[in-house]
DNA sequence: TTGAAAGCGCTAACAT
DNA sequence: ATGTTAGCGCTTTCAA
């Protein structure tokens, strides 16, 4: 067996030697060394001596089988290793257990939460969750799409109300439920879940006048890319607007460590703007460089300055000062998105085209006095 | 359309109100409404008036078809919105382009950016990653993996190289190239793609040692579940042993926030251990809250006490100090097993049974001081 | 360059 | 309780 070492950069060669290992006793008795072909029904049929048909239902568990007939069943399959072919059982029965879940990307801490409430919810019916990506790229959440739903899937659990009028025609003629997740600001092709991004702008704006912050800088991702966090900030800039208040400073940025860009960021926009008085971060990352930053600068927090930030991550909790945010629900998203999927699929039809809304949760931390 | 109001927590709907929303005229010309049946190739067939064999080829670009038909055939695709059938396909041509990722879980980070180490390689074949998780429980990885193998992927890039004897027959009988990754000090079942975690802890024993430190904490995940960080955690202490050396303090935590978990643990054990010079975290998160505690506590770091995680997490970048790690080589790691996968794809056999073993490369940031 | 026939490995729907 | 038959929607192979 062969050894490679190489540097991690995976250019120069270290070196390359033969290991002269012994091998390790992994000829399991039945195992034949390495097959060709994979097994088939009939293979475990002729090993049992029972029809194709009994051993289907056996390992299916479906329809009424002897004991006797079940275990001499079960013996052959596992003695053989059998794995069943779930392409021609899916192509015959016209049924695929699979929910397509398309999210933006993986990175971001959010989706993967939302992720684990779809399969945790998932777990107890014979559905599963397969994950598509599309990098916040309407073109690649399209080419996932299509690609996804060649599989035929039972349901589709996707990120957003913003699709390319070709992925809205593919999701429409699929003839499966299809819920769109995360955001409830805009119309669904047929049901969503999710928190309205445009209240949760506003329900901050809110806490933060009520407060007594007048001078008010925003930084967030650039725009294009997200439509959630844009439609925060219009419900933010509005409400601000209603009460005569307008943003006093703002910055965008994309890509790199978002802990060093709120650094980064905060401490050029307070360069910049030296007189305001409160932050409002698009996501808890970039605040939670802010907040570590204006710390080292000895900065009264929450008196002369203020932060906030978005999505109530966990992952920060142990940071020297909570971020004032508001969670956006996401495992709550997952499962009921999940249970939905899973109800149209035994239902038949049930409820069709809803929305459902959750309420985020504003939390001060220590970054936003009270009101 | 229904929308239905709820607090986040998922408990007590606030409202359920009936929307009177002007429904968008999502009634795009061409479309029904919502088919019962899927298009099939016949159906393009009969649209485009070709036989059901030439529709086929040009929907694949196969063989010779003339420039009239085949745009005759891409129109009435394009038209009917036909998306074609992936399991028919698949069962027809014996060939699945799908490459089976078995992970331990999305929440680690570490694994996001090995999948995208394997996407952006596999980017350029027609082979797509289809991801499962285990949840670090060798019972999921068999239930994931016969899942998995049921699709008759053409490859397997599975995590680690401890499995049930049960996954390692499905493995050695499914006929198809796996890669194990991440770790490199065992026997894989065919190829393997990592680091050696001994080697890890080996080197960054032989670092602290080198700079002085020798009253030395140990921190980190409950061993069992992670086979990884156990073998750090023995190539660390054997290398202290060598050295006459022996860890002075040690905690095990599981679960919550690795952040807090590291402040917590950090605190608990200076206050039983308070002559410690050196804490090894085995992540660079409980790290990075040790780290964060200590400062506070206005430790002298790295003078009278040193702290190294491990990982390499871009994530944190963007601390007020940088804390000592080790990479694990995660992007490489996945862009080296795919590209295995795929050269074995086309190749039909190459080279198999090769362990590729990269070099981790220490950094000391701020908190190990040179020797 | 195009078409017709024969399956891929399984399961639904009937026998028995 | 078990077996038989006929496809599922494609692609392979061979013929035209």
């Amino acid at each position: 067996m062969p050894v490679c070492r190489r540097r991690c950069k995976g250019l120069d060669i270290r070196a390359v030697r033969r290991y002269s290992s012994i091998k390790p006793q992994r000829q399991d008795s039945i195992l034949q060394p390495r097959p060709k072909r994979p097994l088939t029904l009939r293979d475990v049929s002729e090993a049992s001596g029972v029809s194709e048909m009994t051993v289907s239902r056996v390992l299916r568990n479906k329809g009424d089988v002897s004991a006797t007939t079940r275990e001499k069943v079960q013996a052959a399959a596992r003695r053989l290793g059998y794995v069943p072919n779930k392409i021609a059982g899916a192509l015959a029965s016209q049924r695929v257990n699979l929910v397509a879940v398309i999210i933006p990307s993986l990175g971001n801490m959010v989706f993967p939460e939302v992720l684990s409430g779809i399969s945790e919810e998932l777990e107890g019916t014979d559905l599963q969750p397969v994950v598509g990506v599309t990098d916040y790229k309407p073109e690649k959440e399209e080419k996932v799409l299509f690609e996804m739903l060649s599989w035929r899937p039972s349901g589709v659990i996707i990120a957003g109300l913003e699709h390319s009028e070709a992925s809205r025609a593919m999701l429409l003629q699929a003839g499966i439920p299809v819920v769109e997740v995360m955001d409830t600001d805009g119309d669904p092709i047929d049901t969503a879940v999710g928190i309205s991004h445009r209240r949760a702008g506003r329900l901050m704006a809110e806490a933060i006048l009520d407060a007594g912050y007048s001078r008010i800088g925003f930084m967030g991702t650039k725009m294009p890319l997200d439509h959630r966090a844009r439609k925060r900030f219009e419900g933010f800039t509005q409400t601000l607007a209603k009460a005569g208040v307008e943003i006093a400073d703002q910055e965008f940025y994309s890509g790199g460590s978002a802990l060093a860009k709120g650094r980064e960021m905060t401490h050029a926009m307070l360069a910049r703007s030296p007189d305001l008085d409160f932050l409002y971060y698009s996501n808890d990352m970039i605040g939670a460089g802010g907040l570590l930053y204006l710390q080292e600068q000895g900065a009264d927090i929450p008196g002369s300055i203020g932060l906030a930030g978005f999505n109530g991550v966990e992952l920060l909790d142990g940071l020297p000062r909570k971020l004032a945010t508001m969670d956006a629900c996401r495992k709550e998203i997952g499962q009921t998105a999940a249970r939905i999927i899973a109800a149209r699929n035994s239902d038949g039809a049930s409820e069709e085209g809803q929305t459902v809304e959750l309420s985020p949760t504003l939390s001060r931390g220590d970054t936003l006095r009270d009101a």
